[in-house]
RNA sequence: GAGGGUGUAGCUCAGUCGGUAGAGCAGCGGCCUUUUAAGCCGUAGGUCCGGGGUUCGAGUCCCCGCGCCCUCACCA
């Protein structure tokens, strides 16, 4: 079975054979009451360690012998460093809180734990039992009892100054990054932290958190393009969601008040900085709300993650928290205790292009300098679609990347899915949340009148069959039940849709979504 | 999709004008009971991403391909 392996993984495979040889199991057994280095850290009192060399030349002294003082712990660790000195060693053990030097002597350690330091490599995992003390140089230092191995590493670890510095090993191969480079663990727990922190955010505010399914029958709720799969009980196609709105919704037609869902939407489109083809939405409905219920629910949730994560930051403990909230996010400072801006679509596009967005003409006239190529389709194109199009070459832009900011009443004729605002039809209840140039969050008035959610669905696919996409066609598929979930009848609702995976690195100022996530997708190895 | 960068020992990286493939760490053999990236002596380690070309000679120059990173575009 075993085939060749490289010189180096052969030879900790006979290191491997040696801690058998001294009787042990390589690959460790149960061990209750483990500490984490922290902890043991802040078990070392200078005053024990006083007492203990009292006791110890008292005793030399032929006094009587007294209980050691010091704490006894059992912490597991791998082995970062390693300085064999013959008679004694020292290893430097890391576990997911930091490092902690362990000393191993031939003298006060067990016989099976010194020849197991004798033959460990760097990256295996041991466990020590001993008292915690300091060294000469003041270096709090587990004097081990006793070390019994965990588990053997056969792969030589990355180099100990500089860590696995290539990006891709780091992705691919995130058990190793994971440990041998510390920043991606507190990056890894801060982002768990965070979701939980928004999690009791939203309980708090007496929204259920729900799981709706991610295996459909028809992807809807967005305008994305679905991954396929085929489930063989049923023989049928399913699509991976794009989105789980038309569920949340149906749950508000069953009269729950208040919903949300924090979890994985698929998109099968593109990767870049900002998209990753799995990626965790927060989604969330309000009964009886509207679009501004949603964006203050919204500032809430942000504002207080930032604070959080300003507290983790601001970690010198007695030191009052900051008046304001500030995160830097590559050269931006994002100050999130200030009220988000607010600005309309309509106000935008006229800033960037000195003209409304309601001028037929200029709108025309301003799409034909830009793409001159337009000019024969320019006079059946949709007005709002044009606006549009001139919106986001410059209007977006507009927004400052260093203030939270609410785009609100986006045009009706672009925001399909949405309630038309009551007083201007042409107008829709929607607003963006835009920060650092990102677009984070979209919020809605929900439409819930079930005969014009029909109309739209029936819009949607002729918009499609009109075009020459047919694949498209084959997962744009009316949602009948949803339209007869809402003949049920839904209240009105605000609802939104927070990235996580952005939020995320907005706060832990991470220019990439791969360093968010665990486990990015990759090309698979060849 | 376009442009730029990059690929060398297990890891982190040098490699000049085209002239025998380098360092540090890790490894291996020794010595060492207070080290801190321990130290000292000795030693081994290469498909220079792949393929083709130019040349007496290619890690280096040229062409094709592949992976990864960055920027832009597209898609949403």
């Amino acid at each position: 079975m075993s085939e060749e392996h490289h010189k180096l993984e052969s030879q900790r495979r006979e290191n491997r054979g040696q801690v058998e040889a001294a009787g042990l199991y390589p690959y460790g057994l149960r061990e209750d009451g483990l500490l984490t280095s922290r902890q043991v850290r802040d078990l070392h009192s200078d005053e024990a360690d006083t007492r203990a060399a009292e006791l110890t030349k008292a005793a030399k002294e032929g006094g009587p012998a007294g209980e050691d003082p010091r704490a006894l712990v059992r912490f597991a660790g791998r082995v970062m460093l390693l300085r064999d000195n013959g008679k004694l060693l020292w290893l430097t053990l890391r576990d997911h809180e930091g490092d902690l030097q362990v000393a191993v002597s031939q003298k006060d350690c067990a016989p099976e734990g010194f020849a197991l330091a004798k033959c460990t490599d760097l990256g295996d995992v041991v466990i020590a039992h001993g008292r915690v003390m300091k060294t000469r140089t003041g270096e709090i230092t587990v004097w081990a009892s006793a070390l019994k191995p965990a588990a053997k590493c056969l792969v030589p670890p990355p180099e100990k100054h500089s860590g696995l510095q290539d990006v891709e090993l780091r992705y691919r191969q995130r058990y190793v990054d994971l440990w041998a480079n510390p920043e991606t663990m507190q990056a890894a727990r801060l982002r768990s932290r965070i979701v939980s922190r928004v999690r009791r955010f939203m309980e708090e505010r007496g929204y259920l958190e729900v799981e709706t399914p991610m295996l459909q029958t028809l992807a809807g709720g967005a305008a994305a393009r679905p991954f396929v799969t085929h489930m063989n009980a049923l023989d049928i196609k399913l699509f991976m969601r794009i989105a789980p709105e038309l569920y949340l919704k149906r749950l508000l037609v069953g009269g729950m008040p208040r919903v949300f869902e924090i979890n994985r939407n698929f998109r099968n489109e593109g990767l870049d900085k900002q998209h990753n083809p799995e990626f965790t939405m927060l989604e969330a409905y309000h009964a009886f709300g509207d679009v501004e219920t949603v964006m203050e629910l919204t500032e809430g949730i942000v504002r207080d993650a930032a604070a959080f994560v300003a507290g983790e930051r601001a970690a010198p403990a007695g030191h009052a928290p900051p008046a304001e909230v500030v995160l830097p996010f590559g050269d931006l400072s994002i100050n999130y205790s200030r009220p988000f801006d607010r600005v309309t679509y309509g106000q935008l596009f006229e800033k960037a292009w000195g003209f409304s967005m309601r001028d037929a003409q200029q709108v025309r006239d301003a799409l034909l300098r830009l793409h001159p190529g337009l000019a024969a389709r320019v006079n059946t194109m949709d007005h709002w679609l044009m606006v549009n199009e001139l919106f986001e070459e410059k209007a977006e832009r507009l927004v400052d990347p260093s203030r939270p900011t609410f785009i609100t009443d986006y045009p009706a004729a672009i925001s399909p899915l949405t309630r038309p605002k009551r007083d201007d039809p042409t107008l829709a209840d929607r607003a963006d949340l835009f920060i650092a140039g990102m677009e984070v969050a979209p919020h809605y008035t929900e439409l819930n009148d079930p005969d014009v959610q029909e109309a739209k669905f029936r819009e949607q696919l002729q918009g499609v069959s009109a075009e020459k996409n047919a694949e498209e066609q084959t997962f744009r598929t009316f949602d009948h039940d949803f339209v007869r979930a809402l003949k049920v009848g839904m209240p009105p609702a605000g609802g939104m849709g927070l990235g996580i995976d952005r939020l995320v690195m907005l706060l832990t100022d991470q220019r990439t979504i791969r360093d968010v996530l665990l486990f990015p997708m990759m090309r698979p190895e060849v």
